[in-house]
DNA sequence: AACTATTTATAAGA
DNA sequence: TTCTTATAAATAGTT
């Protein structure tokens, strides 16, 4: 659609790249919409540059889908397309743990506000990678650290736990070697029960604390 | 762009709805790919149609972007525009008897293969929400249990260690009293310090569990 | 940013 | 659906 048909490669002049992308990205972006008005369709586009700035669109959600829930899903495909151009191969279990972990961001509404205000902060055209790489460390960050302060607070109870049961240990030998002292100078002998401490300790893989 | 202009909004007839449908979106997405080619960019499109199918289409990644990101994407992308929606699908969900399942996935690769391979056994042009919603829950139940797996086990670990310490000092109460009956009976004083216990319990805020 | 010659997308009809 | 085609819309190259 224009002066002269153009082949579907990459262009290689560098300006000509810019203004194309800039055309054909408002063109998309145009066609998106009017397909979610057309015919009631719920939409959302995604674009990264090869300058690494994000450019993202949604429509069509009738409880404003656009703001939140699309930075949401900005954040969330930016950060996989950025391991996928990775700076390292993108290894499909972080990925999954990264998922899940958004995934159990979803009622925690304090974040989503956060993702917005920071959305907001930043371009309106256009967000900036790092913004975003940024702001998946702060939803990252939260929500372990919270879940890390929760097993080290378990970690210490069953510390302080373990320190009892040494002390007492060391004290209930004492008493029982004084006893066996007296016993041999002379004394009765007693029904005490010595418990032989069955219990043993639960052994916790070592890879729990990175479901952190 | 045809025989007539067409004012973009919503078309009431509900099968030209469709065509217009099925003809724009395929338009869209091959504007996508376009784009992708001639900007060397990276693109992701997710359309729901008002029939609650999605089309996902993505492009530009290296390194296979389309296949499993783009499907996790979709995913996490229709949960939150069926959540805005406010669908309740939790009822579903505990109706298929997930949990069971999940807690058998060995690891995370194993979860993203059954993810992929669900998506690849559903239709080829758009994957049912139903199916999306399924392996949503897979998803959340497979996290959320290991996590779950891992409290239990401290509380466990916690709970013998409590029992532990109530046994021995139980025996040492006993010793004790047995070593005071013989002094009161006429022997020497000892100097046995008895450590207060001074170690108090670490109170685990309740709300933890919620983790999970 | 605008312009405009062309190409491309697509609405309506079959 | 799928095709045809008249026409609207997008856009490549230019200014």
């Amino acid at each position: 659609m224009g002066r002269k048909k153009l082949e579907i490669k990459r262009i290689e002049n560098k300006s000509s790249r810019q203004v194309t992308f800039s055309k054909r990205r408002s063109g998309l972006v145009e066609k998106a919409r009017q397909l979610s008005v057309l015919c009631d369709a719920s939409i959302a586009l995604l674009v990264v540059s090869s300058s690494r700035k994000l450019y993202s669109f949604s429509a069509g959600d009738k409880y404003d889908f656009s703001s939140s829930v699309s930075s949401f899903i900005s954040l969330l495909s930016l950060v996989r397309i950025l391991d996928r151009y990775g700076k390292q191969h993108a290894d499909d279990l972080k990925a999954l743990d990264l998922q899940s972990k958004a995934l159990s961001y979803g009622s925690h509404n304090e974040l989503l506000e956060l993702v917005d205000s920071k959305l907001v902060e930043s371009n309106v055209g256009g967000v900036s990678v790092d913004t975003l790489v940024q702001l998946e460390g702060v939803l990252e960050n939260a929500l372990s650290l919270t879940r890390a302060r929760k097993t080290e607070l378990m970690l210490k109870l069953v510390d302080s736990l373990k320190e009892k049961e040494k002390l007492l240990k060391e004290e209930n030998q004492a008493l029982a070697s004084q006893k066996e002292k007296k016993n041999l100078a002379g004394a009765e002998a007693d029904n005490m029960e010595m418990s032989p401490g069955q219990i043993s300790d639960i052994n916790l893989p070592v890879t729990l604390p990175l479901l952190n």
